[in-house]
DNA sequence: GACACGTAGGAGAGCGCTCTCCAAAAGAGT
DNA sequence: ACTCTTTTGGAGAGCGCTCTCCTACGTGTC
């Protein structure tokens, strides 16, 4: 036995090495590898001992090539790389504890399932394209994306050379593609309503960049509610949906309205740097100004006070996202469709 | 020409028919693609015009059944899953922005040749098993590993294999295996002077995990460099480099030794739990107590103040790492190697 | 002008797998 | 007992590519 090729070196055993130690046909273990058709039991014990002895693994290679399956699905980060001053470095956007749980999220629906995802940065148009080239080269079946800028043309050009692919949020022109979102109106609606119980009378908000859905609808989900309370005018400052632009967005809005006591931030990184401001400016948080984020990222619980905020159900979306990809390459002519899913507010001390 | 199959169709376009196209052979046609051997530039010029116009796209599989490489990294992010009473969600771990840079040195390197690196993650023995299998069937050419904890299997694993690696980080067993890690001795002697330079003279130190030999390296290079300078006694408090434990750290401490004038903490997330502790009982950063973090990380500059810490070239050390797997990859028989980077300090305003 | 030599293009044999087609065997209905 | 259906295993044709031969054709040498 002692010339054999072992199980650990360099797997050159194919499915005919296996099919001859098992006295069978190359056919019939293939049958019995991928549960297709009924094969006698007792032969199928015999396959099975004689892969396990042989130490056989499929080459993953040679069957993509006949089934036209890569069994691998690309998870696209895209943007603009135009992160205010930010270097638009790959990886930059980890910085945001969001895409951690995004990634999370798509990992634990995937794995269970032997798929693991290609970690793909387009930032440039000129990436775009090669990241284009790379999936059309058969590297993957679909592609999940996760845009941070609005103007992101992927998903368009995903969709011209029918890739399947799913966005997280809803994209920023209508184009016929599956997408997961939150509802953003609603989330700002909890924000408010929240605010509004807590008694705070001059409220105010830090939106988020208005060119981008989510940064709109919650803007104005928050002043449609904050309306209906009786709040006909609430002073806003858009932001960038990073720490130093919610910081300075803050500056903004204590300027304008020194005698705010309640303030709606869209994002937590945010939310994060206003917590800063608003220390820096004496006020004492939520004794002087409530303060609501959105998201519930780590960056809520990692603030002092911890954040009430309102809660994405990020880990869910991404599942739900992967499972619609997975949906989409199982049936090609697939119709787009969309889940939206609601938000829930976490209230912790800053509100 | 409107009956012809489009360029965006699914491509079924095979080197066949460009060579039809091209009034050429398969083989002359693979020779321009990949550019080996002499090729008459007519011809070569006739057969690029003729791939233009088919729309033509190598399949991937097929190309990789033959040559027996995948073209394909993995990027393998393992641990014990047991970060202290964290969920051991997948994806968890990008909670540290640490994770982002490591992706992005590796994903600038590792792009302008074409490769997007598999992203797994290895929490528990099982999915070890399953990270192992998945790369022995042939999805990924060899893998890039970070660890999170000491104890892990899988380098040990990797090499029995015969899976080309590389590590972050030196592994705590000693195996034959390559990888980059950072001086950390030196780094935390760069602290250590720093904090004395600074007129500290009742240091303590938060250290990180003691089994692991980053967090055993700067501790006893902190200690060893304040011996230098004539500081016998320094008291220190072990975390486990997250923002929670590091908070707990201090306020052991601070308990100890309520009149230490400096702190060097082991990395910059425990150290921004360390200004939360610092902050509640009443110190101020730097006036009363110096901190200097290590890492350089983005929660170095999210700190109010900003952190004086010690930077890890991150980026570069994942970079190497990329390129000593592609060496690996490139030559089997290659023997392990490992390459130190030296850390600089970056200083800011907690000390 | 006969020979060797170097170079450019073509032919064709696989790489390891899936899957359709067939044949053989087994059961069902009359 | 015969035909008709159903079940189960084998044969073999590719999937699209690379790469090793092999042939044809200059070019150089004596």
């Amino acid at each position: 036995m002692r010339q054999d090729p072992s199980p650990s070196s360099g797997s050159s055993i194919t499915l005919e090495d296996v099919a001859r130690a098992a006295g069978v046909s190359r056919s019939t273990v293939s049958r019995v590898i991928n549960g297709i058709r009924n094969v006698d039991p007792a032969i199928q014990e015999t396959v099975r001992r004689a892969i396990a002895t042989t130490g056989y693994v499929p080459n993953h290679a040679a069957r993509s090539l006949v089934t036209r399956r890569t069994g691998a699905i690309a998870l696209v980060v895209s943007g603009a790389g135009s992160e205010g001053a930010d270097a638009p470095f790959p990886g930059q956007v980890f910085a945001d504890p969001f895409f951690g749980r995004v990634v999370g999220g798509i990992v634990s629906f995937l794995r269970p399932r032997g798929i693991h995802p290609i970690l793909m940065f387009a930032e440039t148009a000129e990436i775009h394209a090669q990241v284009l080239t790379h999936l059309r080269h058969g590297n993957a079946d679909g592609a999940l994306l996760v845009s941070t800028h609005a103007a992101d043309p992927l998903p368009r050009l995903l969709v011209e050379a029918r890739v399947p692919a799913v966005l997280f949020a809803r994209p920023a022109e209508p184009i016929p593609i599956s997408y997961v979102d939150v509802d953003h109106r609603a989330g700002a609606k909890l924000a408010a309503d929240h605010l509004v119980a807590r008694g705070r009378r001059r409220v105010a908000t830090v939106s988020g960049p208005l060119d981008v859905p989510a940064g709109q609808s919650r803007l104005t989900g928050f002043l449609d509610a904050m309306a209906a309370h009786g709040h006909a005018y609430v002073p806003h400052a858009e932001g960038g949906f990073t720490h130093h632009s919610g910081e300075a967005a803050m500056e903004r809005l204590l300027t304008e309205q020194p005698g705010l006591d309640g303030v709606f931030v869209a994002n937590d990184l945010m939310a994060q740097g206003a917590l800063v401001a608003l220390r820096h400016h004496g006020r004492r948080v939520p004794e002087d100004v409530a303060v609501v984020g959105f998201d519930d990222s780590s960056a809520a619980t990692a603030c002092r006070p911890p954040l009430t905020t309102v809660r994405h159900p990020v880990e869910d979306m991404a599942g739900e996202m992967a499972r619609m990809l997975l949906a989409h390459i199982e049936q090609p002519g697939r119709p787009a469709t969309s889940k939206i899913f609601d938000p829930v507010l976490v209230v912790r001390d800053s509100a």
